[in-house]
Formats: structure tokens, C-alpha cells, sequence
DNA sequence: GCAGTCAAGGGGCACC
DNA sequence: GGTGCCCCTTGACTGC
């Protein structure tokens, strides 16, 4: 294998001069894809980098041969009796860039940052699968911060409304204490003043407690029609109900007992 | 010593 | 069957 591999191919050859001085090579760089690679790499071979020990002591390929062969070709040999080696700050700034304009490592791309950048292309597309993997990593962490604040929201609204849930049934509760109460004390009044009511006028009190707060303001007389309707056929009766409790069967029966204001003949007109 | 990071190995899978 | 990608794991390395 020599330097002037299908990847040289790719820059100008005073890049490429620049780039990889052994390897002197004059082809012209015509790949459209030319722009993902930095021009300015002449100094990534051989300069130590910017931050310290941790990529010190590797630039991937070493030889020209190295950075131009395929990966089945010089993997084993690159690394034979080489221990891993991290990449140095200026051939991952360059990944990283290249990274930007397209996470997907197509093979010309790959051959252009293998060439720029001194490493196999083996070692670029290993290089573009662990950083897709790690952007999925940080991708996932956004969505479950995402999914986490919106669960938070969710559950403090949830809480708020079982809050206010809780305080309505507590509400409800209480207005039914004070209707059971009420409802004793007017029991306790209709007992003692109608003694003569049968069971069917309990009934219709026991009707009353089913009602609104509001509508039992209301006299029972809107809660017994049918002793309403019978009232103005006699006035005496109508008397006797102001006096007597309402509705109670003596006013029942005086006014049936009275048919000409009771029965819906034409007789009962003389009352208009 | 240990945890974290990163390059690389290797199996599995889909696509052609 | 070859190739590339994803995923998980391994091993080297670093900072504390």
C-alpha cells in the first residue's frame, strides 16, 4: 500500500502536503463533501494538545500507509503492541464539527476525516458510533427531564384538585348535618302541633328532607297541593287550616264534606 | 482504590 | 455473504 491511496484523493495537494508531509501527494481534492473537513489540520500530527497528558501520546496513525489502508488491513498492525490511546483535542474538535453537519458517516466522508485527520477510517466510524451514542444518552436524559417536569406539573395540578375535592365533599357534608338538624327540629314541630296527621303526612315530611334548603323556606302549603286547591271552596275550612295545622285530615274531610265546591259539575260555577 | 470517560471489541440485526 | 449500524461490554486511562 502506498500514500497515494483513494483517500488522498480527496484534498488539494498542498493540504495534503501540509497534512501528511511523507506522504507527498498531488492529487486534487474533488469531493463535494470536502467542506465537512477543516483546513487547517497541519498541526494535528505530531504537536502535543492543549490539555495536558490524557491524549499526550497518540495521534492515531502513525504512517501514511496506516491512515490510507482499509480497516481489515491495519487495524491489527496499527495497534500491535499499542495499548488504546485517546484521540487529541484537535481530531475531536474536527469529529465533532463534521459530527454537527450530519451525525451519519457516509464512506467518502469517512475516508476525508480518516485521511485529515491521521486515523483509520476505522477508527473515525468508531469514533461516529460512540458519539451517536452518547447523544442518544443526553437525548434521553433531556426527554426524561421533559417527561419529569411535566409529570410534576400533572401531579401538583392532581393534588390540587383532590385538595379541592376533599373541601366541596367536606362542605357538602356539613350542609347535610345542618339539613338532618333542621329537619328534626321541624319534625319535632309538625309533631307537636298536627298529632292528628297519619303516617301518609310523615311520608310527605320525610319528602320535605329531600328537598333544598332553599325551597324549604317555602310553607308546607306548596308541598301539599291538593289541600291548596280545596282551600278556596271554603272559607271556613280555610279558616279552620289557619287555626288547625295544615293539611291535617279534619280539613280533609270538611272539605269533602262541602261537594258543591269539591265536585267539578256546573254547580260548583256559583262559587265564581 | 475507585468511579467516570472513552476508544475499541464483538454479537446481533437489517439491508442490499 | 458482505456491509454498516446499534447495543453492550471490555480495557486503558484519568482525576479525585
Amino acid at each position: 500500500m502506498s500514500c497515494n491511496g483513494m483517500a488522498s484523493s480527496f484534498f488539494p495537494s498542498g493540504f495534503m502536503f501540509q497534512l501528511q508531509a511523507p506522504c507527498e501527494d498531488d492529487h486534487q481534492l474533488a469531493s463535494p463533501v470536502s467542506s465537512l473537513i477543516p483546513t487547517n489540520l497541519h498541526h494535528l500530527r505530531g504537536v502535543a494538545p492543549a490539555t495536558g497528558k490524557r491524549s499526550a501520546s497518540f495521534s492515531g496513525a502513525e504512517t501514511c500507509e496506516e491512515a490510507n489502508g482499509d480497516d481489515e488491513l491495519s487495524d491489527d498492525a496499527s495497534l500491535a503492541g499499542e495499548k488504546k490511546r485517546r484521540l487529541n483535542v484537535e481530531q475531536v474538535r474536527t469529529l465533532e464539527k463534521s459530527f454537527e453537519l450530519g451525525n451519519k458517516l457516509e464512506p467518502e466522508r469517512k475516508m476525508q476525516l480518516a485521511v485529515a485527520l491521521g486515523l483509520r477510517p476505522r477508527q473515525v466510524a468508531i469514533w461516529f458510533q460512540n458519539r451517536r451514542a452518547r447523544w442518544k444518552t443526553k437525548q434521553l436524559e433531556k426527554d426524561y427531564d421533559v417527561l419529569r417536569r411535566q409529570f410534576d406539573a400533572i401531579k401538583a395540578e392532581n393534588e390540587a384538585l383532590q385538595a379541592h375535592n376533599k373541601k366541596l365533599q367536606t362542605e357538602v357534608l356539613a350542609l347535610r348535618g345542618r339539613e338532618a338538624s333542621d329537619l328534626i327540629n321541624l319534625n319535632k314541630e309538625t309533631e307537636g302541633s298536627c298529632s292528628n296527621r297519619s303516617e301518609n303526612s310523615s311520608e310527605i315530611n320525610l319528602d320535605i328532607s329531600r328537598t333544598s334548603v332553599a325551597e324549604r323556606s317555602c310553607p308546607p302549603l306548596q308541598i301539599l297541593p291538593y289541600f291548596q286547591s280545596v282551600r278556596p271552596a271554603d272559607p271556613d275550612c280555610s279558616k279552620v287550616e289557619n287555626d288547625a295545622p295544615e293539611g291535617s285530615f279534619s280539613n280533609l274531610l270538611c272539605s269533602i264534606g262541602d261537594q258543591s265546591a269539591f265536585w267539578p259539575w256546573p254547580d260548583h260555577h256559583n262559587f265564581h
